[in-house]
DNA sequence: GGCGGAAATT
DNA sequence: AATTTCCGCC
């Protein structure tokens, strides 16, 4: 049980102190009582490390959208034995943990290329917003860059707003942590929905690859909703991520999170999941920040700013395997060809299509977790700049009952409904209108503002 | 190197 | 459940 190895590696005693990178709310990992609990799962990692510059000489984003290349095998495993107190720890064992991703989904192979793998994000996009109907969006479907990625965007409003009923105002900052000061202990760190690391942004912290930078940064296609656009440089970023001055603080705000702007701004019940202020719709004390930005650091999102990965967000990828589920159920019909799956159409196979599909998925896609880095002793190894301290995810919590602040539950713990898409249930016909994102065009604004009075008088009514 | 089966481990 | 460990095969 006692091992040297790094407790929390990468996990920040603080997210926001944390390397300008991802901080993990505490629902993205497993509750303690579950085995294996508060383990950090290797796809977590792989993206922690590919977030943070330091590491670019090992592990870097490269290639196509989602791709990345291993560039010290041995040294990765290192870090990962390190992280799983695992001294024996090599790339084999490492790379065999990978392939467990393949059934999964999250990760496949790029074949002929040496150490290289690449994030199924398309998939992730789509289970990140279950309760809006992407998977059946003509934005995504044309999107998915994993099933060739192309058809051409269908960019049209109605596009676009089939795939986010609201649209979140794109100036609003979250914090990620909501460090209670009247709240203080265990509960004090609650956890926001806006905590989804990924949703959140950053200034590219990898090499992008050059040679992919020069078309993207240039006429995207379309707007992203929230302002988003990963065609360009700063595309995971809402203010470019700026480097925190060293000393700076934690940040007070984070960005803006799309699928709680949205759920901010819809009927109850899930604007009483948020926490007051957000249920409110609104303001939060900046702190003289500019969109929630200025006053502090955000958590940087990482990923390649390439078109498809609109974005990933732990709990994306956590959900990846439900989605795969829910595509075999419904979004990928037999015969269609519309496989949102990893693969389909691009020429990349799955390990199961490879073998002849005849192998079922063994992962029933149960949904990932991820888990915490309680698991080691805390004597963390000093030779990265991992941070030393007890974990804030593992202090903070969720609450998911109304009379401990609303903090908005994962997805996943959202209840059950009858649709397989919850918010339809309440969401009135015509998706509920929100505020617009700078990103949109004047008709776009002026189509959604419409939208919203006439939801607005459905509420009301 | 890469793959997946199988069993063990946590 | 998610690896970890080991292994034979290509």
């Amino acid at each position: 049980m006692d091992c040297n190895c790094v407790s929390d590696l990468l996990i920040p005693p603080v997210p926001a102190l944390w390397t300008p990178g991802i901080a993990f709310p505490d629902w993205a990992y497993k509750p303690e009582s579950s085995p294996g609990s508060r383990q950090i799962q290797l796809w977590h990692f792989i993206l922690e490390l590919l977030q943070k510059e330091e590491y670019n000489g090992v592990i870097a984003w490269q290639g196509e959208y989602g791709e990345f290349v291993i560039k010290d095998p041995d040294e990765v495993a290192r870090l990962w034995g390190m992280r799983k107190c695992k001294p024996h720890m090599n790339y084999d064992k490492l790379s065999r943990a990978l392939r467990y991703y393949y059934n999964k989904r999250i990760l496949h192979k790029t074949k002929g290329k040496r150490f290289t793998y690449k994030f199924n994000f398309s998939k992730v996009v789509l289970v990140n917003y279950p309760i809006l109907d992407m998977a059946n969006s003509p934005f995504f479907l044309a999107q998915n860059h994993f099933n060739g990625g192309t058809s051409t965007p269908d960019c049209s409003p109605e596009a676009i707003q089939s795939l986010f009923p609201r649209l979140p105002d794109s100036g609003r900052g979250t914090s990620l942590f909501e460090r209670s000061t009247t709240a203080p202990g265990p509960e004090g760190d609650k956890l926001r929905l806006d905590s989804f690391p990924f949703l959140s942004t950053g200034a590219p912290c990898y090499t992008k690859p050059p040679s992919l930078l020069g078309p993207y940064a240039r006429n995207p296609p379309f707007d992203y909703p929230w302002g988003f656009n990963p065609y360009l440089p700063g595309a995971f970023s809402l203010n470019n991520c700026p480097k925190l001055p060293p000393g700076s603080l934690y940040p007070s705000q984070f960005y803006p999170n799309p699928l709680q702007s949205s759920l901010s701004q819809l009927p109850h019940p899930f604007s009483s999941l948020l926490p007051p202020a957000e249920a409110g719709g609104g303001e939060r004390g900046q702190t003289g920040g500019t969109n929630g930005t200025a006053g502090g650091q955000q958590i940087r999102l990482c990923l390649p700013p390439y078109p498809g990965g609109l974005s990933l967000g732990r709990t994306d990828i956590a959900n990846v395997a439900s989605l795969a589920e829910r595509e075999r159920a419904e979004v990928n019909p037999p015969g269609t060809g519309v496989s949102l799956g990893l693969g389909a159409g691009t020429g990349l196979q799955s390990p199961t299509e490879r073998r002849g599909g005849v192998k079922q998925d063994p992962e029933s896609d149960s949904d990932l977790e991820i888990t915490d880095l309680s698991d080691c002793s805390s004597d963390n190894e000093n030779d990265h700049d991992f941070r030393k301290g007890p974990s804030l995810a593992s202090r903070s919590q969720i609450v998911l009952d109304g009379k401990k602040g609303s903090v908005l539950p994962p997805i996943s713990s959202l209840p059950p409904t009858a649709s397989p898409h919850p918010l339809k249930s309440v969401m009135p016909v015509s998706p509920p209108p929100p505020s617009l994102p700078l990103s949109l065009s004047p008709s776009l604004a002026l189509h959604e503002r419409h939208r919203e009075t006439e939801t607005l008088k459905m509420i009301r009514s």
